[in-house]
DNA sequence: CGAAGAAACCTTAGCCCTGAAACACATACG
DNA sequence: CGTATGTGTTTCAGGGCTAAGGTTTCTTCG
């Protein structure tokens, strides 16, 4: 289902050249010439942009026999140190998911033998998850790779540009949390 | 506070302040500092944005008892324009998703009657998915606000930033897809 | 014509996520 | 010390996505 190879190499100069959203704007443009969409030209690109990065990621992580989600987790732990262990909640807080996603989580890579759980001697409510050693073996093989992966994804981009949008997404990120609504009411 | 490499964004006006992709970037050094964990400057962040962004953009479409997935079909359709139709073939290209997750979709929204399946006359293969009455009235309602939404989700970045991270983010989405292994690799 | 192959869509099986409610445990307070 | 309330994790119900395989319908060509 991905696209043909389309003609590259059509602009030079650092020209843009006309992508998706450039036509899904002018649809609009055309249909709804009273609205502003240059929202878009951002969380639209934002939106698609990470969905082929997301395909890209999943289909690397699946050679390894792990799902993303549980591949998000071994690295919390692994890059937590020694004893490379961390409860559920900073776990969830970590991957920005929610408790029940990371129960689920936990269950499969249980299953398969990457982490164990442990209760807190002292406070029982709270469940550590810990890396077995083939747990940190595997995130240790496939992390490494991973990095190999992005890098090629960024092939694209010279490094000023990787560092002039590593800022300006690290800004958009603190504007969408703060211009969150805090609760309801 | 180790604070061996940490100076690097700290004094200026407009420096970057600290974020949670920082922190796993200095966790990783102190971890496996063997690793060139840079691109993660760029893909982290894009990750972690747009699980910010997606899960704004979740709970303001469902306020419209809709999710996502079936809003992105009607905006599809509406931009086409007259008669708001697409087969669902179209509709998998536009979204980036596969064509089961279409049918589900599809399956969705007709049974709320804000869209209806077509058979093409003339190749009895081709379904046409089209918007009903009142799917034209709700996305017209719906994309509106959706902008709204989006433009404060912005308020955080100048015009300037907003349309370099839009080039940026067109260049990265290209790098992306022209980096991707044609077939098994 | 008629069978092979291609194309478009649907079905199935499997994994993943969320919000709300349940559960287990901890702590505060009268 | 025993109930009320809060916290951490799990369960449940409801969706969502994909890959792989199935069905129906064209298209091609002997």
């Amino acid at each position: 289902m991905t696209g043909k190879n389309a003609g590259k190499n059509a602009g030079k100069n650092g020209a843009v050249r006309k992508d998706a959203v450039a036509s899904i704007i002018e649809d609009w443009a055309r249909e709804r010439p009273e609205l502003d969409t240059s929202p878009l030209e951002v969380l639209a690109r934002l939106h698609r942009t990470f969905l082929r990065y997301n395909t890209r990621l999943t289909s690397a992580i699946d050679r390894h026999g792990l799902a993303v989600a549980g591949f998000d987790v071994l690295t919390a732990l692994r890059r937590a140190g020694a004893p490379y262990r961390l409860t559920a909640g900073q776990l969830a807080d970590s991957g920005l998911v929610s408790s029940a996603g990371v129960t689920l989580r936990i269950d499969r890579l249980e299953k398969d033998g990457l982490i164990v759980r442990e209760r807190d001697a002292d406070d029982r409510r709270v469940v550590y998850s810990r890396l077995t050693d083939a747990g940190l073996a595997k995130v240790d093989e496939v992390f490494a790779e991973h990095l190999d992966n992005e890098r090629r994804m960024l092939a694209g981009l010279s490094p000023a540009e990787c560092r002039q949008l590593a800022r300006l997404l690290s800004k958009l990120e603190r504007s969408i949390e703060e211009t969150a609504v805090p609760d309801e009411g």
